[in-house]
DNA sequence: GATGAATGAGAGTTCATTCAT
DNA sequence: AATGAATGAACTCTCATTCAT
């Protein structure tokens, strides 16, 4: 049989498993149940669960530590917070399930060694897309920004439309909230 | 020695340890220990472990459809919906931990029953709060708002400055959200 | 409301539940509730759960004893074994669901204090059907007299018939068994 | 140490307890202790307790489904019943400690899913042991006849005498009684 | 690269029972 | 005559994990 990939299946299965019941309700049995090997086998490829959990979010971490180093090299403008948030609109796209995932097991996600790095990030990040000197409504609107495409990624399916034009809103209000907030620096 | 108000205890215990460490790592057994009272006392109060946390969701998801039955008897123009906005507002002040839980548990609240009621809620006040004619762009603004608020209320506490204008901010944002959007509708 | 017959309705609730759905499945909640009473007020009437089903049991094991001392005063004819064949076929359908909990429920029943008692009362009345002379088969015959009648009651109501037809039936045929068990003797 | 027999070693532990204490008192604690291992043990090989005596059940219902299938093939005549009533009787011997714990604890086994189809087994061994034209008293026979068995498995233990002599004397009364049942058709 | 067998810890739940009121 | 509140002990069952093979 197809061999040599078991580890990679392990991660696809547990992925799934995951984001659609949760990280608690769903057991080593079931993921090994769902893949026809025993749960021992999960152990030869993994050391814990959570180790399955932490090597799934490597994946997701990594574009994310790329954006904010790539950030950190820009000029604060505001042409560069837009590209962030664009750049990290295809970073969820490209990791849907796993922001669901992440998004919807904050809890457990929060004491899982990895969660504290995750927040880092995104506490980092939306550092790097307000500057001190905005008004408090706009750092509202920068950190409004990013949550408004993590919920649009999820809500957004209960509202009726073309996937595309759906997504294409959402970048398109989050970079609007960020301009608003920048041109905001010149009300005060 | 304690009487009478023990059920109302065990609410507020398990809403705190729920939010805090998220209900399938709460344990009854915590539960009744931080109460000092057995695991079957609780099952004296309440059938099940589900049971506590549907009866804890009463009380959040009551305000929430007062605020859907004020919403309808409306008319549906801008300054009904910047009300809700500040209902909505204070409904999720008044009920913190509460929503913080919804947030951070929503894997498990998923299939809890109240899970689909709740769900079934949001995408009523998000319909109530768009018009059919709305540009998707301003769609999202309008869900965003809502958003914005419950992420505002937990991410928010990131972000330094004075609570009280934090909140004041996030309110602002989202209302500022719907105007835009309402606006919007000329643009067409 | 009718009072001061409580302790009846419990034996009967009790009965019918218990030869339902045996003793152990049935909890003193469940019988509390078809009473709409507490569980409590069970103990205000029965010690212990044991002890409703050791009253019950004094209703059965009255006529029983009765016929026992009554077969003790007899000749030990054959008339007298077919008229106690007679009595008790009486007894039994004085007491159905009685017996019919205890045929269904002999391991529970066996360590229940009254269990002993009961079937010394059955050994008893095997003694006093059959006599020391009797061939091996006329002793199965005469203990077979009783079985079919405890067969007989809750066995026959899987064949069709008219049901006192059918109680005649199973009465003629163990008045039969012992009939020949007797007339065996003359075999000898 | 023990290898590879475990599965057998609870069967047969799970029976005799069974046997014993009834199915409801003995619990897999007790299970597990008497064969030193976990009770996690028991349920690497049984999905769950009720699963134990399905298991178990399978042993006593395959000889009954096979003198079933024998009888079906058979013409209808004295001599089949007779030779029946022969199989049954050593099915029983075989199989003696499951129809003692069948017996005794047929409120439990009644909605054990295997229940009713050991109820429908002996059904169908009445129906093929008796014919439509019998009176009702020789259907009664025919019945007593199976359940004479059964009592005098367990009963006969309380009558003093040979084990092998009391076994024989069961066997030829319930052959006689199918054989005056038989020959009272004549009577109509 | 994987399995079969098992464990220890703990989960949620139910039960008969008690007792102050 | 009965209730409200609670307990302690037990139960069935599930889980992540281990390890010899």
């Amino acid at each position: 049989m197809a061999r040599g990939n078991t580890r990679q299946r392990i991660q696809d299965v547990a992925l799934e498993l995951f984001a659609e019941q949760g990280y608690e309700k769903t057991s080593l049995r079931e993921i090994a149940e769902h893949l026809e090997v025993t749960k021992a086998a999960l152990y030869y490829h993994f050391k814990t669960k959570e180790d399955i959990v932490i090597s799934l979010f490597r994946d997701l971490t990594r574009p994310i530590d790329e954006l904010i180093a790539w950030a950190e090299r820009q000029p604060r403008t505001l042409e560069t917070k837009q590209e962030m948030l664009r750049r990290y609109h295809a970073a969820l796209l490209g990791a849907a399930p796993l922001f669901r995932f992440m998004q919807e097991n904050q809890a457990t996600v929060r004491d899982l060694a990895i969660g504290e790095t995750f927040k880092d990030r995104m506490i980092t990040l939306t550092r790097l897309i307000q500057e001190p000197d905005y008004a408090m409504a706009d750092r509202v609107r920068c950190i409004g920004a990013l949550f408004t495409m993590h919920a649009g990624m999820f809500f957004m399916q209960h509202v009726d439309g073309d996937p595309e034009e759906k997504r294409a809103a959402v970048l398109e209000v989050a970079v609007d909230l960020v301009t608003q907030a920048h041109r905001g620096r010149a009300r005060d």
